[in-house]
DNA sequence: CGCCCACTATTCACTCAGCGAATAGCATCC
DNA sequence: GGATGCTATTCGCTGAGTGAATAGTGGGCG
């Protein structure tokens, strides 16, 4: 599944309105606060390559209460680039990009059938942690809308991972002869 | 969830025995047929920088009905870290860090519920769709186990996407009122 | 007043990751 | 003998990501 891009959404953040860096961070930090963290120095680096390709153009360079600061506005090109992205769905699985997988794999190959079961038990119970912290997050009373979608997504992929890490326990032992053949 | 980690996987694969970069891409090709495509020249960089980090040695130079080709194998600090890596649990979810939420929330912020509706609806439909060539693909008859395993995981994946995919179509008219406010 | 700290805003230097093209020897086949 | 294809590696470039550095301003505090 397509990793998230950056530019995209920044030019979706700056879409609502022209924005420098700074509160292009702070805005990504407040609209996608459970998503991959954004540093500061990133979002300067993405505004170059969106100013070098004509999405974003700066739209005032002013110094007030600080140091100098330049804002950027969405070009009718960028305009266009995040009409494209938004109107274009995410080509789903295209490649099975799993950390987990890679290492039973990996285990199977060059360990014992038990060295990747005790992996999988390990990481079932790692997962069933993690999923009761998202419940908990997810039904406290401070929760917004955003927290419980973002909550959701992960639970259904945990849940994804946990029936997927139930069915590959009990299959170890037929892949591992398999890989030894 | 933690990206497949290349560096690691070649260990791995080094250590079923010494190899040099080509053998490699077609021990990973042949191993991880579903993952990500790994390019020649990504493995011989990964194998430099293995090699930088002691974690792997030059083990024979020769030159046999071809170019010139290095082989590598595997240093004690080499296993231990293969070790390290095949002994910890992957962290679960840390961060939401996908595409379709990131899209949502955009559509969201900067047009209205009916363009996240729309976006939703096309997505659905491209993972229903996916998920029956995967279903296919894994029912063939000429399918090995590796194919399934990874096939289940893609599966499972999908079919929580369309869980999630659902739920937030409910739910996209209260989003929309929240976000802004 | 003078000083330190925190906040705003950006830049810099560096490494990893990923991709496509280039190079180059040998095989083979028509 | 020229074209094609396989083995094996290198190169150049762009993007992604991190942490530290820089610099100005305002507020609190003794």
């Amino acid at each position: 599944m397509g990793v998230v891009s950056t530019s995209h959404v920044l030019l979706g953040l700056l879409a609502t309105g022209t924005m420098h860096g700074y509160d292009l961070k702070r805005a990504y930090d407040e609209r996608l606060p459970q998503a991959r963290p954004l540093a500061f120095g990133q979002v300067y680096a993405t505004l170059n390559r969106l100013l070098r390709d004509g999405l974003v153009v700066p739209a005032g360079h002013e110094r007030l209460a600080g140091p100098d600061r330049t804002a950027y506005a969405l070009t009718d090109e960028g305009r266009a680039a995040l009409d494209q992205w938004l109107g274009t769905v995410e080509p789903p699985m295209p490649h099975v990009n799993s950390a987990l997988l890679a290492k039973v794999v990996v285990a199977l190959l060059d360990a014992d059938a038990d060295r990747a079961r005790t992996y999988l038990v390990a990481q079932r119970r790692a997962h069933t942690d993690r999923l009761r912290e998202l419940t908990a997050l997810k039904t406290a009373p401070e929760a917004t809308v955003d927290d419980v979608v973002a909550a959701d997504y992960a639970i259904a992929h945990l849940d994804a991972d946990l029936r997927w890490l139930r069915t590959t326990l009990e299959r170890v032992a037929d892949w591992h002869r398999e890989v030894h053949s």
